[in-house]
DNA sequence: AAACAGTGGTTCGAATATTGAACCGACTGC
DNA sequence: GCAGTCGGTTCAATATTCGAACCACTGTTT
């Protein structure tokens, strides 16, 4: 293994549960010498990728490693990571394909890639989607903390079409089953002749922040194809949060 | 240099005016051979430290900086990085420090540090601090984004010895002479016989997220000890915010 | 109190990973 | 077609890394 795989390999060593590690435990976990430990440990530090506590000589992850992160979060949001994942989920499904980010009590689409056939659903960067109504909205809900999904469910729900599921208890079965079964489905509840579904999209705490969408026309739409697409929505969701938080990919 | 060293220069290259850049110019700025250059970014890129965008084939921090960046901050908070140079500084000053964050609305004290004198003033962790009154709240506000602090002190503000500044154009010029020197002074503005100097922490942006103060008994601090005390609450600031942030210490 | 087992840290000849000039193919502008 | 980029690759020469053995120290056990 190359020397900087190896000094990689000590950062990666680190855990929540373990953020301060003595130098012979470093050595021993990542099968390296303690000398080599040692001096790639210096070198880390001298980059403040590594701190050492002074008092127990033990030691921890550096300063610089948020510095690195402030300027990657800032320019490579959400969006721009996803947009080559969400490309591919186009293609694949034919259909488009759009994201959303939680903000203000919504949901609010940040990237689209359009279906390549002519007849299509057309969604807009910046529209805004309620929480109800939309397949995009019930996999957040059912991903969020129980106590803000609860919330949202108490308030009254504006009724968008026929559709529009308005009833709590309704609703209510509609996100437990989405929990359940990791996906969520919505036909004409925000807007007639539209089909979707929807998979959350997972921050680092395993809560929903934003959502991925296939947003079809109702009648190119039957239940085998809603299962494919199902599938491959959860799968490019669970590709951009990896991309998006640095977790590895966990199947769920 | 080390191999890590010169890996490390690499990941430094990146900044927030230029998160993307090719290989020869990587290399050229490092001063690596390009060959040498490009092993390193593939050593990185597996670790997911180092992207490369598939279309344009530069290359960018990646998200294992997120995540490792991330097991840091939940870990070694504000109170915990400060602590140490807040104990020098207490040392140094012989009187007790405190280290205030903000947090709606107020600031909340973190962390502090007694003098070792018997005639000292006490503060707990946990007490809450106005803004207007405190040494600490006036550094905080100084180095607020303008909008928020001209919102704060629009606001009715309450009297809590008769010493505290309540009148808006007395605060606003306080606030104005804190933002020109780059620290506060307070006499028994919240607490009589309690005298402070503070100094705002200031984040990756450049304003305040919370305050530094040195409190001592009134009658202990003439203009020589204020002075001497500014100075050094000043730098202790600095000091946590570049072991809090990453970025390099940078005069004021 | 002596022996032991565990730290963190250092040394230096041996082993090996790193280096970089020269190379390739592809692209851009002239 | 040429010149000047780019990203990427090769391989003999060499500088860097490796690691067993070594301190000095601390706390535990006998």
């Amino acid at each position: 293994m190359s020397t900087v795989g190896k000094a990689a390999s000590l950062l990666e060593l680190f855990t929540m549960a373990e953020p301060e590690i003595g130098l012979s435990d470093l050595a021993r976990r990542a099968r390296l010498d303690k000398a080599t430990a040692r001096r790639l440990l210096v070198a880390l530090a001298e980059h403040r990728l590594i701190e050492q506590e002074p008092a127990s000589r033990r030691y921890r992850l550096g300063a610089g490693l948020s510095r690195l992160a402030r300027i990657r979060d800032a320019n490579f949001p959400f969006a721009r990571v996803a947009a080559p994942v969400m490309r591919s989920l186009a293609e694949e499904t034919g259909e488009t394909v759009h994201l959303s980010e939680f903000s203000a009590g919504a949901l609010l689409t940040v990237h689209v890639e359009l279906s390549a056939k002519a007849n299509r659903v057309n969604v807009n960067a910046g529209q805004i989607l309620p929480l109800h109504g939309t397949a995009s909205g019930l996999a957040f809900l059912a991903f969020s903390r129980s106590a803000a999904t609860e919330a949202y469910l108490d308030k009254p729900l504006e009724r968008f079409t026929t559709h529009t599921l308005t009833d709590r208890a309704n609703l209510a079965e509609q996100v437990r089953l989405t929990a359940a079964r990791g996906y969520s489905r919505s036909a004409q509840g925000y807007e007639d002749g539209v089909h979707s579904i929807a998979a959350p999209i997972l921050g680092a705490d395993n809560h929903a922040i934003g959502a991925l969408s296939v947003a079809s026309p109702l009648s190119r739409v039957d239940d085998a194809a809603a299962t494919a697409q199902a599938l491959a929505v959860m799968t490019a969701a669970c590709e951009i949060a990896a991309r998006l938080t640095g977790e590895p990919l966990l199947p769920r």
